[in-house]
RNA sequence: GGCGACAUAGCCAAGUGGUAAGGCACGAGUCUGCAAAACUCUGAUCCCCGGUUCAAAUCCGGGUGUCGCCUCCA
């Protein structure tokens, strides 16, 4: 498989350090406040990379964090924690507070067909880690404290900026204006591994440590968790591109420092998704939820096949007329993929291999699930028959979870018995009226009937009917 | 001020040196009493200028434009 690794800026092929086991570490979301569908497209490609190496024959270990702890206000830098902000103004404790928007993130996961990683923790649930690296740091003396926080000395490293090219004097330091300087730092470009003061006073949630009562920063979670639960070397880390900066340098800068070797391998980034004029966001409030597609009659699947007919690496740009469009070839797809016929043979393991092998290539090139969404597309306009279709079609849908096989039920199978003999009825009604070239009645029933959301479609073998 | 990404038909979008995948929409046709659905057909020389090459959307240089990051973000 060739993927593209931000840290070395170039597509290279994928060798995990032990056979084919891969150790994975995604950045998860901070729990105060829904997940925006802009946040959601970096899971949606995670889980698609996972389900690529494993179709591929990898085994994969993932980890994931809840951020519950330690983060900074709304999205100017201003005030109070975010956690302890939304607890405020909910009138909930913060461990409330996270508890409510895991759930909601993983029922978002489950509405997306995205599979919840095998490990995923709590920030909070691992401070003795973190501070065990912090010691660690300090004795080496990669750290230092400075009024009452602990900070990473970036100075002692060789190279600092890993996954970004600049050059430390061209940096605008506090680029923007509601960013203070923190004077207690040595180097402006150094960061805090556990506070015990900080303008941020009143953090809900503090811990003893060597030095005071106090948080951890907010970089440290993701070193901790990734060594705890993945160990001294990783295969793979994926997250958001805004990332990058600070955030992965800082975690490389600790976590090598710490483990004393190479950490990371791959840098696997996902590009956001933006609306008309920038990124979507919870501070400029342009988001859409999974639960607002929702409200407005969009399948959440829908959205997944908006992102898959782009790729990873390249800013998406979402609107509803574009949504529109996946949501009409969507459909299409999985109309056409429920007309197929089960029972046309045997799978013909000959022919199907042209596919595979497309597919496959799809996937192995830098996660081009654009060509893979065309694979699909192929398979149903191809000449095989229906059974290959539907053994290829199943296979592929592993990988990208679209449900193209299980469509939800039929809802003409659920309504109750006096619709549908009204339904029926009318269909009944019509075809008498039309044979009767009363064409006037004929129109005024369907017309009514489609008021009604029942749609009526004229086929050779007479009349079905359609509930939207 | 620095760093970086992107620019392909009406829209979304693949393509990484050999004469432009796919999807949506539009239009035409088949079917139909009409319509819907379904099926068939139809469209671009790839932001601009210059260079390298037998050959460039693809490489190099220079523009223009859009977006992102520079200690909150997925």
């Amino acid at each position: 498989m060739i993927l593209y690794n931000s840290e070395t800026k170039q597509k290279e092929e994928f060798k995990p350090n032990n056979g084919n086991e891969v150790k994975m570490y995604t950045c998860g979301p901070t729990v105060y406040n829904y997940a925006h569908i802009g946040n959601l497209r970096t899971y949606i490609f995670e889980d698609i990379l996972e389900k690529a190496l494993n179709y591929l024959g990898y085994n994969v270990q993932r980890a994931m964090n809840i951020t519950d702890v330690g983060h900074l206000s709304d999205d100017s830098d201003y005030g109070d924690d975010k956690m302890v902000k939304m607890a405020e103004k909910e009138h909930k404790s913060v461990l409330d507070i996270a508890a409510f928007y895991t759930k909601a993130f993983k029922n978002d996961f489950e509405r997306l067909n995205l599979k919840w990683p095998e490990t995923v923790l709590p920030a909070t649930s691992c401070i003795d880690t973190y501070i065990e690296i912090i010691k660690n740091l300090i004795d080496k003396g990669f750290a230092y404290t400075s009024n009452g926080n602990v900070y990473f000395d970036t100075s002692k490293l060789e190279k600092y900026y890993r996954l970004t090219n600049q050059a430390q004097d061209e940096m605008l330091v506090a680029a923007r204006d509601e960013v203070e300087q923190d004077e207690a730092k040595r180097n402006v470009q150094d960061f805090a591994l556990w506070f015990t003061k900080s303008k941020f006073e009143n953090q809900a949630l503090k811990w003893d440590s060597p030095w005071g009562v106090g948080y951890p920063g907010w970089h440290i979670e993701c070193s901790g968790i990734s060594y705890k639960t993945l160990g001294e070397y990783l295969d793979i880390h994926c997250g958001g591109v805004d990332n990058k900066f600070p955030h992965h340098t800082n975690e490389i800068a600790q976590s090598e420092s710490f483990l004393g070797h190479h950490w990371c391998n791959y840098w696997f980034h996902v590009e956001h998704l933006n609306v008309k004029d920038g990124k979507m966001s919870k501070s400029a409030n342009n988001f859409t939820t999974v639960q607002s597609l929702i409200d407005n009659g969009y399948d959440p699947l829908v959205y997944k096949f908006f992102c898959l007919q782009s790729h990873y690496r390249k800013i998406l740009i979402f609107s509803y007329e574009g949504l529109d469009s996946a949501q009409n070839a969507y459909n299409k797809l999985i109309n056409k993929i429920s007309t197929l016929n089960k029972n046309d043979g045997e799978v013909d393991f000959e022919k199907i291999k042209e596919f595979e092998d497309k597919f496959e290539n799809g996937l192995s090139n830098d996660l081009n699930t654009a060509t893979c969404i065309t694979v699909l597309f192929d398979v149903l306009k191809s000449d095989i028959n229906d059974v290959s279709k539907l053994y290829l079609i199943e296979k592929f849908d592993t990988v990208l979870g679209l449900s193209l096989t299980t469509p939800k039920k039929s809802v003409k199978n659920e309504i109750d018995e006096d619709l549908k003999a009204y339904i029926l009825n009318k269909i009944e009604e019509r075809k008498n009226a039309k044979h009767n070239k009363d064409f006037a009645t004929a129109d005024t029933i369907r017309n009514e009937l489609l008021e009604k959301g029942i749609e009526l479609i004229d086929t050779k073998d007479g009349t079905e009917f359609k509930i939207k």
